[in-house]
DNA sequence: ACAGGTTACTCAAACGTTTTCGTGTTGAAA
DNA sequence: TTTCAACACGAAAACGTTTGAGTAACCTGT
C-alpha cells in the first residue's frame, strides 16, 4: 500500500526544496532543464497528484457545487442533476448533492453543513416546507456571506439570485392549446393545492386558454388533490379523488394533469370507467418521464427539459463564480416547454 | 455582504491568541470562565463555523463520501444514492456524486477527479464498458493507497473490497418459482446479454427454478436483448424483438423479465397480440420502479431494496473509515429480494 | 523567602500547496 | 580584478484550524 505522495516527499527524496519541486512540476523556467526533468520524472514514477485540499485551502475556491434538492428519487430532478453533472464536469468541477426530503430543517441542515467553506456555490430547489413557511433566512445568510446561490424550478421571488425556470404558464397554455384544438370542449385540469407556484402557474396557463377561446371555465372541471396523494403509498385515495372526479363531472372531453402521476392515474381510472383514450378523452401530463413513455396508451406531455435546466443552472453558477467583476446583475432564465404528442391525444 | 469570520479575526478583535480562541470555543479548562464567555458570545454574534476545509487538510479526512454510478436517471440508482444520503446524513458524511454514463473513461476521470484527496472513500457500481474492458487499474490503484472502496450491485469478483451486491441468483428462482407455482408450464426469459453478472446470475436463477421443478429449459423461451435496446430511443427496436420472441414461442404462459422496462414492454407487446395478462400469460419483473406499480396491469416484481442497498454500502464504508485498527476483512452483503406481487400474475 | 503548583495564556508546528522575495554562484563585460 | 546580470534555487508566508509544549504571573505551604 503506497500512500500518495507529496510535494515534500519528492524534495526531501531528491534534496531540493519544497518551492523547487513545486516550479518543476508547473515547468516553470526558474528551474533548469535538467531538475525539472528529474522531479518530472519522480513525479510521474509516484503518480504524484496535487492535493485537492490543500489547494482548496489555498485558493479559498474547492471547484465544487452543492446541489440541494427535495428528492432524488424523482424523474425529474435526477434529470436537472444530470444536466449539472454534465456541465460541471466539463468545467472541471464536482458535485456534492443534499436531499431535503421536502423538510425545510434538513435543507438548513444540509446546506449549514456544505456553506462553511465545502463548496464554491448553490444550485437548489426549495423543499414544500419552505414555500410553506416561508422561512428564507438560510438563504438570504447565505446569499449574504458572499455565496452565490442558483435558484431552479421552485424559485423564490424575495429572493436575489439567479433563477432557472420553466415555462409553466406557457406549458399549462400549449397542452390546453392542443386539447382545444383537438375538438375537446369540457376540459379538467388536475392539479394540486397551490402553495406552490408551480402548481399555479399551470393553474393559470390552463385558464388563460380557456379564456382565449373563451371557453367559461367551470370551477367543477378543476380537482386540486393534497400533496399528500403523490406519495407512493397513497396511490388508491388518489384514484378515488379522480374517480370520483370523473363520476361528478360526466361528460369531459380533455383532461391537463400538472404531472405524470396524476396523468397516469388519470388514465387508468379512465379505463376503469370504461372511457376510451383517446377517442372520448384526451389527457396531457407534464414532465416528461419514464410513465409517459411506456403508459399504454403513451402520454401526450409537456417536456420541461430538465436536463437542460440543470445545465443552464450550472452554468449561471460557474459563470457567476469565475467572473472576475463584482457587478450583481442577476438573471432568470426561462426554459421553454415543448408538447410531446402521443397515443393519449388525438 | 459580510464575510465568514475566522478565528485569526475573532483573535484580533478580542485581543487574544488564535489558540485562545480555538480552546474558548471548544470549552477548554485551560481558558479562564471570562475569557470562555466572551469569545463564545463574540463567535455567536459572528455566527463563527469552522472552515471545512481547512478542518480537512489537518484531519487529513473529508467527512465526504464519493459516489460514482453509471447513470443516474434510473429508479435504482437514484433509490440506492438516496440510501446512501440518508446513512451518511445521519454520520455527519456529505456525498460527492460522479455519473460514468456508463462510460470507462468517465469512471477513470471522475475517480481521479475525486480520489486526491476530496474524499475518504468511495461507494461505486462499475459502467458497463469497464465490465467489458475488465480494465480495473483504477480500482486496485485507489485501494493500494489506502482508500476504502465499496462496490454495489456491478462488483468485481476480483477486486478485493467490500461488496453489498442483490441476491439477484435467488430472486430470479422467487420470481420463476411463483409462476411455476401458478401453473405455468412455458416460462420464456427476456434477458440481456450477459458480460454483465447481473443478467447472468438471474438467468441462472431462472434455470436452476426449472431444474428444480423438471421442466426442461428450451432455448428458444430466452430472449437475449441486445443492451443498447434498453436505451430510451429505441424502444421500438426492443417491441419489435419481443413481438417476433412471442411469435415463435407462441405457447408461452409466463413471462421472467430482468428488468422493468422488459418486463413493462413484454405486457405491451402482449397486449397488442390479444394475449391476456394475467389469464394466459404472467409476467415478473426485476427493479420495483414508478413503472411497476403505474402499468395496466400492474407489474408483479422482484424488489431489490435499493434504498437499504445504499445504506448498507454506506454504513460499510463508513464503519471501515472509522475503524481503529487496521485489519482488512472486507465483507460481502447479500440483499435480500422479495416478490411484490401485482396484477400481473395469477 | 522560596520551591512547587496552579492558572491562563501564547507559541509554533502541522496539514499540502503556491508564490513572492531573497540569495548564493556563475560567467561575462568593463 | 571588479561589477553586475543571469541563473538556479531556497526560505517563508499564506490559506484556517488544532494541539502539545512552553511560560509568565500568581498563589500556597513550609
Amino acid at each position: 500500500m503506497k500512500k500518495k505522495v507529496t510535494l515534500k516527499q519528492i524534495a526531501k527524496e531528491l534534496d531540493v526544496s519544497i518551492s523547487t519541486v513545486s516550479k518543476a512540476l508547473k515547468n516553470s523556467i526558474e528551474i533548469s532543464e535538467d531538475t525539472r526533468q528529474k522531479v518530472q520524472a519522480f513525479a510521474k514514477l509516484y503518480n504524484y497528484r496535487p492535493n485537492n485540499i490543500a489547494l482548496s485551502l489555498k485558493n479559498r475556491k474547492t471547484k465544487t457545487i452543492g446541489v440541494i434538492i427535495p428528492e432524488i428519487v424523482h424523474h425529474f430532478f435526477s434529470k436537472v442533476i444530470s444536466g449539472i453533472e454534465k456541465e460541471a464536469l466539463s468545467r472541471g468541477y464536482n458535485v456534492i448533492v443534499g436531499l431535503s426530503n421536502e423538510s425545510f430543517s434538513n435543507e438548513v441542515i444540509n446546506m449549514e453543513m456544505l456553506a462553511n467553506g465545502s463548496i464554491d456555490g448553490f444550485i437548489l430547489s426549495v423543499s414544500k416546507e419552505t414555500m410553506l413557511l416561508q422561512d428564507y433566512h438560510h438563504l438570504t445568510e447565505t446569499i449574504n456571506q458572499g455565496m452565490p446561490v442558483v435558484m431552479f424550478d421552485r424559485v423564490i421571488n424575495e429572493i436575489n439570485c439567479d433563477k432557472v425556470i420553466v415555462d409553466d404558464f406557457e406549458g399549462a397554455v400549449k397542452a390546453t392549446n392542443k386539447l382545444i384544438e383537438n375538438g375537446c370542449e369540457k376540459i379538467g385540469l388536475i392539479t394540486t393545492k397551490d402553495y406552490i407556484n408551480v402548481g399555479k402557474l399551470r393553474t393559470q396557463g390552463y385558464l388563460k386558454a380557456l379564456e382565449d377561446h373563451q371557453i367559461f371555465p367551470e370551477a367543477d372541471f378543476i380537482l386540486k388533490v393534497d400533496d399528500e396523494k403523490l406519495s407512493e403509498e397513497n396511490l388508491e385515495s388518489l384514484e378515488k379523488e379522480i374517480e370520483s372526479f370523473f363520476k361528478v363531472n360526466k361528460n369531459l372531453d380533455g383532461i391537463v394533469a400538472v404531472n405524470e402521476i396524476y396523468a397516469i392515474t388519470a388514465m387508468k381510472v379512465a379505463r376503469k370507467l370504461k372511457i376510451k383514450i383517446p377517442e372520448s378523452l384526451q389527457v396531457i401530463g407534464f414532465t416528461d418521464g419514464v410513465l409517459s413513455k411506456h403508459a399504454v396508451p403513451s402520454l401526450t406531455t409537456v417536456s420541461q427539459h430538465a436536463s437542460q435546466m440543470g445545465e443552464k443552472a450550472a452554468e449561471l453558477l460557474i459563470n457567476n463564480l469565475e467572473r472576475e467583476d463584482e457587478e450583481e446583475v442577476y438573471e432568470t432564465f426561462t426554459i421553454q416547454t415543448d408538447l410531446i404528442e402521443r397515443e393519449s391525444t388525438k
